[in-house]
DNA sequence: CCGATGACTCTGC
DNA sequence: CGCAGAGCCATCG
């Protein structure tokens, strides 16, 4: 009844929204944290089927490299851009800089730190 | 079962 | 930087 949803696809839910404000991560990395590594192309399909009253943040999700998963010409896109602007992150030339990039390894953590 | 598709990723040229 | 190829896997016809 209540979940028409599989367990994979709560666990990927969890994965964006447990995207802070001012970070960026990718398919994979979403993937690999909702312990499926290598499902990168499911995190797409269940982000693509998200409804506006799920609250999930799927802006903060862009492609390996930063790179927005939208051609630059379509509306997704734009409003991606807006969606993260307003959460502080700049997008440059259709990519958001590394320094939003979710840290790979505690070291990359330590280094980095804060965004901000 | 097969082939096509896709909000993906990596490697190589 | 861009493009092709291959790997990946759920979904559909």
């Amino acid at each position: 009844m209540t979940d028409s949803l599989s367990a994979r696809h709560r666990k990927i839910i969890e994965a964006v929204r447990a995207i802070p404000r001012g970070r960026v991560s990718s398919y994979g990395q979403v993937a690999q944290r909702a312990g499926l590594p290598g499902r990168a192309r499911l995190v797409g399909k269940v982000l693509r089927d998200l409804d506006e009253g799920q609250k999930v943040p799927w802006h903060r999700v862009v492609r390996a490299g930063g790179g927005l998963a939208f051609p630059p010409d379509s509306e997704a896109y734009a409003e991606q851009v807006q969606r993260l602007q307003r959460d502080g992150v700049n997008v440059v030339r259709g990519r958001v800089p590394r320094l939003h990039w979710e840290p790979i390894d505690d070291m990359d953590a330590q280094i980095w730190g804060q965004p901000f």
